[in-house]
DNA sequence: TTTATTTGACCGGA
DNA sequence: TCCGGTCAAATAAA
């Protein structure tokens, strides 16, 4: 398919990331604590991996962009109903539904993936044949109060216990509060507070935003599985990488790209592992239009020109 | 008291 | 029948 397709998703991406960069920047003077520093790098890591997932997502092996799969072959994976609003009638039909896998690497010292800035709740866990590690199994926090089916299996990689396969099955239908989390951004953006160790935090983000894809084809110390979008090689101290973000899967891609637009519910807090914060997902995909499950739909092996280091970090110019 | 996690049981597809 | 995914009661944490 076209490159002006997926590669104007990434350009989309990338554009704010960078517009997050330089809000971090324009905070070093002395106003953003730690904490608030972390979460916009939070956000910029899960946009980070946004972008690696359309850069596989639309390459195919031989380089050239792909059109999603769900496109070409799956007999129309979100025409059987599954797109509605959760039920209470136990439908499995998983293998339908969009998945998206990633690995992820863990928060520091810690044994859970980093937060991806959705708001999950763990509802099962099972020790997986032949697996070392037991699969987690998560669901939006917001599938009850507002029918989002967004859900997510978290599974500790074998060779690399720092590493988590996550993946990702369904889009998020769910408007996120994670705006609590980008109010207080902008709260703390007004606030007066001197924070030295922003800046290291701001070098640490952008000289490990590089994107390594290489490894998913051969790895000298490690064997990604094939498919797996990417190994992110960053990982922030409390609220790191991964993740994304889908629009609402019955509308085309639409939103702001401006972080005043992400929205805010200041009341909500979201403990421990639920950081929501995140904005909208904006698509500007040339003339194409795609529903996410189409973006989503398509995992594939990294082509070869992505085979070298891919540095998000000039893009911090 | 509310919300989240744990964990054994249950369900259904392969 | 096996195994992965989900449910839901019990429990823990905030």
């Amino acid at each position: 398919m076209e490159m002006s397709v997926g590669g104007g998703r990434v350009v989309v991406e990338l554009s704010q990331i960078k517009d997050l960069v330089r809000q971090l920047e324009g905070h070093l003077g002395g106003s953003q604590t730690q904490e608030q520093c972390r979460l916009l790098a939070s956000q910029i890591s899960s946009l980070t991996e946004r972008s690696i997932s359309l850069i596989t997502s639309y390459c195919s092996l031989d380089g050239g962009w792909k059109r999603p799969a769900a496109d070409a072959a799956a007999p129309s994976p979100l025409s059987d109903g599954s797109d509605a609003p959760f039920k209470a009638t136990k439908k499995r039909k998983m293998t339908e539904k969009v998945k998206h896998q990633v690995r992820v690497s863990s928060a520091a010292g810690s044994d859970v993936p980093a937060d991806d800035g959705h708001s999950w709740r763990k509802y099962g866990q099972k020790e997986i044949l032949g697996a070392k590690h037991p699969r987690g199994y998560y669901r939006c926090t917001h599938r009850h109060s507002q029918g989002c089916a967004a859900t997510k299996q978290v599974q500790r990689a074998e060779e690399d216990p720092a590493l988590f396969d996550v993946v990702y099955i369904g889009a998020h239908t769910c408007v996120q509060s994670g705006a609590a989390a980008a109010g207080q951004a902008a709260a703390a953006a007004q606030a007066p507070e001197h924070n030295p160790g922003a800046h290291t935090l701001l070098q640490s983000l952008s000289s490990s935003l590089t994107v390594k894809t290489e490894g998913l084809a051969a790895a000298p110390d490690q064997e990604a599985p094939q498919g797996w979008a990417a190994t992110v090689p960053f990982c922030l101290s409390s609220t790191p990488a991964s993740g994304w973000c889908p629009a609402p899967e019955r509308s085309p891609f639409s939103a702001p790209s401006t972080s005043e637009n992400w929205g805010a519910s200041p009341a909500t807090s979201d403990s421990n592992q639920h950081a929501s914060s995140f904005p909208p997902f904006e698509l500007i995909a040339g003339d194409v239009q795609f529903e996410f499950s189409d973006v989503m739909s398509a995992l594939v092996d990294v082509p070869s020109e992505f085979h070298d280091d891919f540095d998000i970090a000039s893009f911090f110019s």
